[in-house]
DNA sequence: AATAGCACTCTAAGTGTTAGAGTGCTAATT
DNA sequence: AATTAGCACTCTAACACTTAGAGTGCTATT
């Protein structure tokens, strides 16, 4: 008889197991799995592999003598090691791209467009971060007055991402020294990322001696407030209805657990501004998210970019028994298409 | 024996069932009515006035001889005709407060809290429509170059609304002719609602005739922009979790609506636009909502406003089983706190 | 007019039964 | 030695059946 390789059989059930479950959404049993490979392995085998998998952890019964589920430690592996991604077809890819492209020139659109494209063509929940301004490459600022004691900034940054901030400062500047200063600094902060013009500018501050310090000062007293660079932490969300076509949502408890995770927008920052600092797909199956009791939830994240700068991230989130070749692809191409319509944008 | 005014007993009768109905979510008995009443009717003649209620569609039965429960049209004579309002304790009032004043002096930051500022007070999904740009009164313009071929406007409203458009212009102005144009317009626009902006300029240039003409021209042109006054439609949604509490959505179909409902921006967006209109406390309940197959489900709405002028709306969204009382105070407060804090932004 | 009494209805919850899907083990087969 | 067939065993999901009790409508009584 063939000797067989133990290990890539292993590798090929649980990949047949993981494959079996995300289609169906019920235990997977050895006859299922004999007939997935024409019989040419017989039931008895499979069972004899499902119960080493089961020991190593990969997979797990619900209850004695019932079928094999997937454990999270088996999706792990299977993302890790097995998964084989989809190709989108076209009319995946036109839907996306009528949503993103839009051309309304409106960026809250845009990004909410595509929280909808994700949820639409995979059927799990889609997430969009907003593009971080610290991240951003500063382009043109415009300050004026709006009354006597209080300045208004508008910064535009390459990636056609508007902030304004109102602030209040004590000294009463005219608008002609308002334009000075705009100026100035648009002449020098030209390429700067958001988040290194304070820095930038402090440096300046010590080099500078002459007159012009106190003009500096100024300029660099403006751009300190706080609130110049705070509040870009917006999440578009999309899909929360779509996903109860999923049959884990049945048990109200889950739906409730899901819900109550989309809403936290503290934890989910989090998670997309740390995923967003590694390059490509992120992927975080059920217990392993730790910043929540979420459970039965994974969430698959991917940067986009700018200019060849990470600017922002975008994320999908479902049940762990999730199409994972599609999403990955979905995700992948949406980054690079929002990169690429928002660049347009800037 | 004295005689009793039965329409007030039926009323008095139809206000407790509601009230039961609403308290315990399970139909009503004649028995715990007569309770209700410290037995000071039996309930057989509760069961007598309840058969006529019934006959007039005010209550009706899940099944044969199971408890009464209030039907759409016992819900509207309710809150017509019986609702009392329900003051809110001082600890609703400063959790509301708290949540509405960060001072952050970000509008977005205030709308989110607002919207979870109702959900948390009355237990049910909260929603806020940003202020209508054509309804809010202009207060500043600025204008300036981005590139050749693209001017940005930022206009900020009265209400602290601050939109910003970017626009293609084909014919290239300096900066200084746009300084020109948007100090004309400061001057010339104060006061004036940005939805009548337009006709209000048109007016203007039909009147000037003089080498001025030109100028004003562009100036007409720029305010022209499609973009400038769209996408101002924005929905702050909250508390989609919190509504899973309710015994109602244990049956996932309803759960599969309410979300489907909540995430129809279209439809909520056209009810609080047609509900802004007029003044005060909105409530649309069960079938009554015709823009959707919601059913089972009651939408409250309340405007709210901005130096004395109705901006936007505010709205909660529950199953029909809702404490009104409570809802109708909550919204009437918080857009009351709502439009103060914007008041203070602006 | 209001109420007590009573027969009747219907549900929700609990119990019992059964078909069938799936397992693990052992012995037979290749 | 690896694979497979056979078989006893386990557990669930589905269905039927029963029953307690909440609630009703009607009729006779106060």
């Amino acid at each position: 008889m063939k000797k067989v390789d133990t290990e890539s059989r292993q590798k090929s059930i649980l990949n047949a197991i993981v494959e079996s479950y995300v289609d169906s959404a019920a235990p997977v049993g050895s006859r299922a799995i004999a007939q997935r490979f024409r019989n040419s392995i017989s039931p008895a085998t499979i069972r004899n592999v499902m119960a080493d998998l089961e020991e190593k952890g990969l997979i797990m019964q619900p209850y004695t003598s019932a079928g094999r589920v997937p454990t999270d430690k088996g999706y792990r592996f299977y993302v890790d090691s097995l998964l084989e991604l989809k190709h989108l077809t076209k009319e995946e890819e036109s839907i996306i791209n009528k949503l993103i492209r839009q051309s309304t020139s409106d960026i809250e659109y845009v990004m909410q467009n595509a929280s909808k494209a994700i949820s639409l063509v995979t059927n799990v929940a889609g997430v969009v971060l907003t593009p971080r301004l610290k991240r951003s490459i500063f382009k043109h600022i415009e300050l004026f007055n709006m009354d006597d004691s209080r300045i208004m900034a508008v910064i535009v940054t390459t990636s056609g991402f508007v902030k304004n901030s109102i602030m209040d400062f004590e000294e009463h500047l005219t608008g002609q020294e308002l334009t000075r200063i705009a100026e100035f600094l648009n002449s020098e902060l030209e390429g700067v990322s958001l988040g290194e013009i304070k820095s930038y500018l402090t440096r300046k501050l010590l080099e500078e001696r002459d007159s012009f310090y106190i003009f500096l000062k100024r300029a660099t007293d403006i751009l300190s407030i706080p609130g110049l660079f705070k509040a870009d932490d917006h999440l578009y969300f999309d899909g929360a209805a779509c996903i109860m076509s999923h049959p884990e949502f049945t048990d109200i408890k889950k739906t409730r657990l899901f819900l109550r995770a989309c809403e936290d927008k503290k934890g989910l920052l989090n998670l997309l501004n740390q995923d967003m600092e590694l390059e490509g797909i992120k992927i975080h199956i059920g217990k392993e998210n730790l910043y929540n009791e979420i459970q039965d939830l994974s969430i698959v994240t991917c940067n986009y970019k700018v200019n060849d700068m990470t600017v922002g991230a975008i994320a999908a989130i479902g049940p762990t028994r999730m199409e994972y070749g599609r999403v990955i692809s979905v995700l992948k191409y949406i980054s690079i298409e929002l990169g690429k319509e928002l660049e347009s944008l800037g």
